[in-house]
DNA sequence: AGCCTTTGACCAGCG
DNA sequence: TCGCTGGTCAAAGGC
């Protein structure tokens, strides 16, 4: 398989690990793509092929700029040097990290992989996933290209929905002539074989493409959609597919989404393959857009985005099912576009979101804050998404959470990889596991603050990255930060314990001023705790200095509580994302959710119990306090499971949860022994974000990184020909 | 009348 | 303390 090395370079330089590209081709394509390379040359058009996914390559703007009507497997056949690019980029970084991990980690430049217009530009922000008017965040998710999604619900709607039209096949992306190991990627691909055909048209095939797209490659068996998602969610997270770009994977109840679907026929003249089209989906619209360079002149895209445009801002119910009000527009510093700010409408939900559009109309970022704790509108209501609504609105049989990992859903997963499945994911539950199962136990001791750790792919086997950390200190988020990188390597443990326990949260003035007991939370996984088994309501958001991560902030929505908390993820430790808490207890956690733990599998276990590493350090005994039992809270949430079962028996299949995806995917390059991807925890909204975590796709935002396609998913369309095509009837109409 | 968008002002975190 | 920045508020206006 695709050297070990490689993978472990690629993911080491990733924080978010992720198999690498080049592994999982190679699996894929039952060739080692190391030994293929492509002649490099910074600047060259092939760079963009392998960043297909950035944003500005996905906008209909940026495609007339590409030669959008070839793309090739160079993003594929690419990966393989990619490591070699990237290392240049954060050769530091990754070189510690392999150090850690006891190997040698390539180098890769990252800046030459990316693209050249946008990826260059350090203002540019990585493409998220768009979503077409019509198409929820959700839809998107659940896509075809995420099969394993499909079990997912919306991040918002909890609904399995699909694209209002077009079906995914394979797609390749980038405009670069395709080289021979791209031919024999692509010739191998079966343009119809992963035909994914939503109820809705026929007629039009979506490609999500790699950096901003999210591309559907038909492989022989499997095939490899690249996802290029960002994610903010409870715990945000970016993926970029093949895009080597950029998969940012944030720990906030936030999600980004931007994609772009591209209709991409085989060209075996240029032994590439044609962007035919390609479409943006706006989430806040209603419809997709076309922006392919090809179609963009013949669709009505102007029209269409007005539509999509004035549905967003007219408040209508967006595909997400739920009703929005803005409440505010600003043009935010280093984003091109102005960011529009929309509440909820539904009395006390405390969901918001942000979304940055084009000038075109484009959504080019939706970032979704909290959770809804109601029920979605009406159908009436809604867009022709399709978005389920009592799953996920469950306030009171608690909305799917992280927590419930270990069910049906993720668990399932986790479980496989438990089971002892080569899976990556298994050794690197760190966070879902100790999320659902092993932060219960840990830091449910509210006696004791606790730091658990997860390991991270790229630390020694012992290493942790996850860390839980209960501090009650006061300082600064500067030391938080610094401790939860990697930096230190050999003291890294003690070191981020330390700065850890000096983490500072700025809270409000009055919250600092009260001095309340605070825990501090540190995940290396996606986790952050977000869904605690409390609700919280985000009262504010910053971007603080020296971390292009926001921090997000909560207050516990329970009366008369004045408990709050922060999370932020580390800039430097992708993986890591810092909950602080702060204020004192006054009730428990919501009955929902601390009936019915989803954990009560393996995520009952502690994270070790469930095979996953966990350290743990006592900090402070006042993480205790914060609320009444830090157990509960630490607990997973007990509606994820049943979430995930509910999705699963709704859907008529049960697969997709507990499949371990990458263990059937056969992760190329992740062997029992190769370094291991940490599995994104799962967070409210997340259960989406979990697929993509299972694509391994996670990226830190503006992190140029090397992805392969999403995986999972094509697998489990191929290996589950059945389930898929059961899901796939099942699956609402649009 | 209700709901939404627009938009300038305000607030708070941060350096 | 001031300036910058992001997020929110709230008045005004439109549908």
């Amino acid at each position: 398989m695709a050297g070990i090395d490689d993978n472990v370079a690629i993911i080491g330089d990733w924080v978010p690990p992720s198999p690498s590209p080049r592994a999982f081709f190679s699996t894929m394509l039952g060739d080692n793509i190391n030994s293929r390379t492509i002649p490099e040359s910074p600047g060259e058009k092939r760079n963009e092929g392998l960043y297909l996914g950035q944003p500005e390559q996905m906008t209909s703007e940026n495609a007339d700029k590409r030669d959008g009507a070839q793309t090739s497997g160079v993003q594929l056949t690419e990966l393989g040097t990619f490591s070699e690019q990237k290392s240049n980029f954060r050769g530091g970084l990754v070189e510690r990290m392999a150090a850690r991990a006891g190997f040698n980690a390539p180098r890769l430049n990252t800046e030459s992989i990316r693209p050249t217009e946008s990826s260059m530009n350090p203002e540019i922000r990585s493409p998220y996933l768009t979503i077409p008017p019509g198409l929820s965040p959700t839809t998107l998710l659940e896509s075809p290209v995420f099969l394993s999604n499909l079990a997912q619900p919306s991040p918002t709607t909890g609904k399995f929905s699909f694209f209002p039209n077009g079906n995914i096949k394979n797609s390749t992306v980038g405009s670069d002539p395709p080289d021979k190991s791209k031919e024999t990627f692509f010739d191998r691909t079966d343009s119809s074989s992963f035909a994914f055909k939503p109820m809705g048209e026929s007629g039009s095939s979506f490609f999500l493409g790699g950096t901003s797209k999210i591309t559907s490659a038909t492989f022989p068996q499997q095939s490899f959609p690249s996802i290029d998602v960002s994610v903010h969610s409870g715990n945000a997270f970016q993926l970029h597919g093949v895009e080597p770009a950029k998969a940012q994977f944030e720990s906030r109840n936030t999600l980004h989404f931007r994609a772009e679907f591209s209709k991409l026929t085989t060209d075996k003249d240029s032994g590439g393959i044609t962007v035919a089209d390609k479409r943006i989906f706006d989430t806040v619209g209603g419809r997709p857009e076309h922006s392919s360079p090809l179609d963009e002149q013949q669709d009505e895209d102007g029209d269409q985005r007005a539509s999509g445009e004035s549905m967003a801002a007219g408040g209508t119910p967006s595909e997400d099912g739920y009703n929005w009000r803005k409440y505010g527009q600003k043009q935010v510093k280093g984003s091109e576009y102005p960011r529009s700010y929309y509440k909820c409408t539904h009395p006390n939900c405390p969901v918001k979101k942000k979304v940055e559009r084009s000038h075109e109309g484009h959504i080019t970022e939706i970032i979704y804050k909290g959770v809804h704790n109601h029920l979605k509108p009406p159908p009436n209501w809604r867009s022709a998404t399709g978005s389920m609504d009592t799953q996920l609105d469950i306030p009171e049989q608690g909305w799917p959470q992280i927590g419930a990992v270990n069910d049906s859903g993720w668990a399932g997963t986790q479980k496989g990889t438990a089971a002892g499945t080569p899976d990556w994911r298994n050794d690197n539950v760190e966070v879902t596991s100790s999320a659902s199962g092993g932060l219960g136990p840990e830091l449910g001791n509210p006696s004791s603050s606790v730091q658990g750790q997860s390991r991270t792919p790229f630390e020694s086997a012992d290493a942790v990255d996850a860390s839980f950390a209960l501090s009650n200190d006061e300082d600064d988020d500067r030391a938080t930060h610094g401790s939860v990188g990697y930096d230190d390597e050999g003291e890294e443990s003690e070191s981020k314990r330390r700065k850890v326990e000096t983490y500072a949260t700025e809270m409000s003035g009055a919250t600092r001023a009260i001095r309340e007991p605070r825990v501090v939370v540190q995940t290396t996984s996606e986790v952050d705790i977000l869904d605690d088994g409390y609700r919280w309501r985000k009262y504010g958001q910053k971007v603080v200095k020296g971390n292009p991560n926001p921090r997000s902030y909560y207050k516990c929505t329970s009366a008369g509580c004045t408990v709050r908390k922060h999370v932020e993820r580390a800039w430097h430790d992708l993986k890591s994302v810092i909950t602080t808490y702060e204020g004192k207890h006054n009730h428990d956690v919501p009955a929902a959710r601390n009936s019915n733990h989803v954990n009560s599998g393996t995520s009952n276990a502690t994270p070790a119990q469930a095979g996953i590493p966990v350290q743990t350090q006592v900090h402070r005994p006042e993480a205790s306090q914060v609320h009444n039992s830090m157990t509960s809270r630490f607990e997973r949430p007990p509606a994820f499971g049943s979430f995930m079962q509910q999705l699963g028996s709704s859907a008529g299949f049960s697969f997709g949860m507990n499949q371990p995806v990458f263990a059937n995917m056969g992760m190329a390059g992740l062997g029992s022994g190769q370094p291991k991807m940490p599995v994104i925890p799962i967070h409210p909204y997340l259960v989406q974000q979990r697929a993509v975590n299972e694509m391994g796709l996670m990226m830190p935002k503006g992190e140029a990184k090397v992805e392969p396609v999403a995986e999972a998913n094509m697998n489990l369309s191929s290996n589950n020909p059945t389930v898929y095509q059961q899901i796939m009837s099942r699956l609402p109409q649009l």
